[in-house]
DNA sequence: ATATAGTTGACTGATTTACTGGGTTAAGGA
DNA sequence: TCCTTAACCCAGTAAATCAGTCAACTATAT
């Protein structure tokens, strides 16, 4: 399998959205802020949600990101998949084919693999993350670490 | 996590002693030959094997590797380890600091992942791949596909 | 002696990651 | 109608990792 940063990343910013999105648009940058993504490598992770429709998009000012939907129907292995594209532990990708055309000794244990990773990850939802309290903790922690610097954004905006 | 061909080809190749060195050591160059692996990189990999006292060896004509221990006392995840060295999901690598030193929002996901994965594959042993119908089949078929090959080295041995 | 077979470390080409920059397009407000 | 916001898109790149090679060495059986 591979999960890497990018698979990570996106889960990341797909929770920051799940705790601050629901009135109104949260734009990269905030997402950027809090979470420390860098802007330019989120939106092409979002580019790549926007397509898998995971999330919906306001452009303009007062714009930014929301989910698409309630945050009960969004899986994890959903997320990763959209950036990932895949959550597969076998060499051949599920093809029976990386010895010669044909299956190798260990086939059979990385679809096994696989599949276990797949269920585990289909069956959390952010819904599920949202609820739990060490992950309320470390957004809430999260927010007052940025806050003053998401004001003093807004701050300077109003100010010019 | 990372699962590279490193952690797979160690599986294999484990397996492929266990189906092979029940009396006598088996050759590197048997198993390269069997498994089609880079004799060069399966040494790199058994010296890993080795020196986490998962198989045995015996050096000089007639030499070769066996299993340390019963099939059934080998699982998978300790293969994995042993050349891979963590089967771990998190970014920060158990360490809870991937945010200046802080958690980050998904610490505690990636972490239920790993323990997933890592009670799945410890729960798996040789011994069960062994019996399994499907990797049975390929073992005779692989055995059968390189038989000459084998044996052709073996007379040239014996003839020089 | 000599061939077998494992041991070790350095080294390399190819690929992937994680990330940056620069310019473009859409929408809201003065 | 500008100006600004903020998403969109594409090309490029430094660094890391992977998969594998090479070469020189040691131990052992015949
Ligand atoms: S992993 Fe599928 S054939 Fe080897
Ligand atoms: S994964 Fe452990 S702190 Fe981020």
């Amino acid at each position: 399998m591979r999960l890497t940063t990018k698979g990570r990343y996106a889960v990341t910013a797909m929770l920051d959205l799940a705790f601050h999105s629901e009135r109104t648009p949260v734009t990269l940058m905030d997402i950027a802020t809090r979470q420390t993504i860098s802007l330019s490598y989120l939106e092409q992770l979002f580019s790549r949600l926007r397509r898998a429709e995971m999330v919906v998009v306001v452009r303009g000012p007062g714009g930014g990101y929301q989910l698409s939907r309630p945050v009960a129907e969004i899986n994890i292995s959903d997320i990763i998949k959209a950036v990932d594209e895949q959550i597969d532990s076998t060499q051949c990708g599920g093809e029976t084919n990386c010895q010669n055309q044909k299956a190798c000794l260990t086939h059979d244990l990385w679809m096994g693999l696989s599949n276990q990773i797949h269920h585990y990850l289909a069956s959390i939802s952010l819904a599920d993350l949202l609820e739990r309290k060490p992950i309320q903790e470390v957004a809430s922690r999260q927010e007052q670490d940025v806050e003053h610097l998401i004001e003093l954004r807004r701050e300077v905006i109003v100010r010019l």
